[in-house]
DNA sequence: CCTTCATGTGCGCAGTGCTACCACACACGG
DNA sequence: CCGTGTGTGGTAGCACTGCGCACATGAAGG
């Protein structure tokens, strides 16, 4: 009936799901969020309009897959981040998340609504909260090594995650030209003590 | 033939435009950015479906309309806030963007969208502009005067305005719980130089 | 009083999420 | 080797959306 002679085996897809996640990033990445349709998912995938739903319960549980193969290709680009620069972890850390939100807007905007709001899905929420973790540890760690600013780690945490989170949230917004982004953050970061730290700043003896 | 007697003077609405507007902002309230659909806007305002698109050229102009006039309240509200408040000017007004984004979760996320964003309406560019105008000379006028830390306006107003945007992205996003939020927002705010300013913070000699 | 024209109505189109119901293909038990 | 059954995908359709279009209405100006 349908033509796609290489795209399809058969009558049967073999992964419909990992096809329509990936056929939903794409779209993503192209249309926003709102435009991430399931139809148009399905259109891509090469299948009916009523096929999606026979893997995911409804347009909100594909997203939350979509959110989830994002959340775990973040992570990992946040710990190559890390890894590769030297200096503070919590400057890697925000500069890590600053740069995936320059290079893609569109799934961060996902990971922000989804992820960070207080949206249900439980099994997302573990993984943000094992992140958390983490990240508290490199704050206490480093306020003991004097690489950052005393003072309530839980207070510096969120200042740290306000910053970076407030400089991806413009930066998707197009607040800031992309191009000028990655500096400017890079001055803010460090003129308010998440790279240098625990000193005033240049301006000061 | 709709017996709304009271609602409706007669054929012609009177003002429909500023109806449909206030229709809109209650319904966004209740439902979200997502819920402001205009055939439920018109059953608000009780016209017919397509009523609206006779002063509206579509949704969006309907949302921009909207956005502008939250806008206007919001700079009011803005005002008011740091005259009531004394130390320095730019706390009021990140503390004040922060409650209305408390107080308002709904329309600041609309206002964040519209008017932060890329969009293009000039009018409300230009709105926005102004007040960025003002931000930035106060920021100037309290380096002079010490309140505020050195170094260049740009970043530090940067800077300012990222801490102020997450964490009222985060309040809105339901990632600090409402009750909390703004004692939370205060410390931060004071800890990293928007408040006492010019001193590194109160955890050092 | 009659004309004019902005304003609101009614209807229809395309596209959406989602759901029954149907059809096929592969894997299994005989 | 062959039926058969269950999971996977297809089709049709509902209710809803945004958005044009032709038409009706009623208030204002000659």
């Amino acid at each position: 009936m349908k033509d796609k002679p290489t795209e399809r085996a058969g009558y049967h897809h073999g992964d419909l799901p990992a096809a329509l996640t990936a056929a939903a990033i794409e779209l993503l990445d192209e249309r926003g969020m709102d435009g991430v349709t399931v139809r148009e998912v399905a259109r891509r995938a090469g299948v009916s309009p009523g096929a999606p739903f026979r893997h995911f319960a409804d347009r909100q549980a594909l997203l939350t897959a979509v959110a989830d193969r994002i959340l775990v290709d973040f992570a990992q680009w946040q710990l190559g981040m890390v890894e590769s620069m030297d200096g503070s972890m919590m400057r890697a850390f925000g500069l890590g998340f600053i740069r995936f939100a320059i290079r893609h807007p569109r799934r961060f905007e996902l990971i922000r609504s989804r992820v960070f709001g207080s949206s249900q899905p439980a099994e997302l929420h573990q993984r943000l909260s094992d992140i958390e973790q983490v990240y508290t540890d490199i704050i206490v760690a480093e306020q003991k090594a004097g690489v950052l600013r005393p003072g309530d780690p839980a207070i510096v945490g969120l200042a740290g995650q306000a910053i970076v989170y407030g400089l991806s949230q413009m930066i998707t917004d197009g607040y800031l030209p992309p191009d000028r982004a990655e500096q400017l953050a890079e001055q803010v970061l460090d003129t308010f003590g998440l790279g240098i730290a625990n000193s005033p700043g240049p301006g000061e003896p």
